[in-house]
DNA sequence: CTACGACCTAAACCTGACTTTAGGTCAAGG
DNA sequence: CCTTGACCTAAAGTCAGGTTTAGGTCGTAG
């Protein structure tokens, strides 16, 4: 009689090979929402395991935790969410993904010029910016990738 | 009479945009290994402004200040490196960046077959990982990206 | 019904990468 | 000489993303 309700924690953690720990953590952190059965432990969905991989996936490209939280909130609450639906998700997240391979591009052609040219000093490379050229740009940390995901 | 004897940190944290605090923090890291002048304040040199864009550059390609020590240790002790110095690291660099970006094509492909073909649940969707592919594959958490740089 | 593994919570702990604080010292201009 | 801002150290604090521990409960097979 197992199996009328619900994946235990332990089956999702080794389904989607996350820690349980980590699953609970991921609770308490408002990516997934796991219901209780009358003795009060979790019971999840099967939906749940492409909520964890999406969340697995997600930190590969360098999300936090809350801003995979965001991009969750994006899917409905009352059903399991459709194929659609994730789609939704996917285009937005295809975008920074462009946008971050784009970036790294353009750093390694950069980085291709100044091993090219020998340049590592000039004022045009800009990869290793060659001595100074930060200064002009103002106070704080450049952020050399356009970084802020979501 | 000044600018005989090297660089402050408060001048190399101006040129770099890092903080003070980081500057130190990355010494003690022996990312960086300034002189002291007779006062026992740290003193760099020139090159060190290179040494410091490069931390910061490695950084956002996902290097750890350890794995970035281990790098930067190339270089050679007691000159000021050269430009072919800094190739050399550049070309390994450059090896791990190829790679992520690859990577990072990778996912993105699959993740346009999950969208266009709206095959989130079926076994060949790599990306949404179905349901239940991941355990197949043993314990622990899966690593998506071949990450280990360097 | 009893054992035992899987589950529960709360709180402490951990690593990486820093920043902040506290209590001084150094150096350059007036 | 004196002041003032930049510098010094050591230690504690911070944040993300978890893991570990301690002490207890659940549920299922025998």
């Amino acid at each position: 009689m197992k199996h009328k309700d619900g994946l235990t924690i332990g089956e999702l953690a080794a389904r989607t090979g996350l820690a349980v720990s980590a699953i609970r953590y991921y609770e308490a952190q408002g990516l997934i929402r796991p219901w209780r059965n009358p003795g009060g432990q979790r019971r999840f969905q099967r939906a749940d395991l492409r909520r964890l991989s999406f969340v697995m996936i997600s930190q590969q490209f360098g999300f936090s935790l809350p801003e995979i939280r965001a991009l969750l909130d994006q899917l409905p609450g009352g059903r399991t969410p459709t194929a659609a639906d994730w789609a939704a998700i996917g285009t937005e997240f295809r975008q920074v993904l462009d946008a971050r391979i784009q970036t790294l591009q353009k750093l390694r052609d950069n980085l291709d010029g100044c091993i090219g040219c020998g340049c590592l000093s000039l004022p045009r490379c800009q990869l290793f910016n060659p001595d100074d050229q930060a200064s002009r740009k103002g106070k704080g940390p450049r952020y050399l990738m356009g970084d802020s995901p979501v």
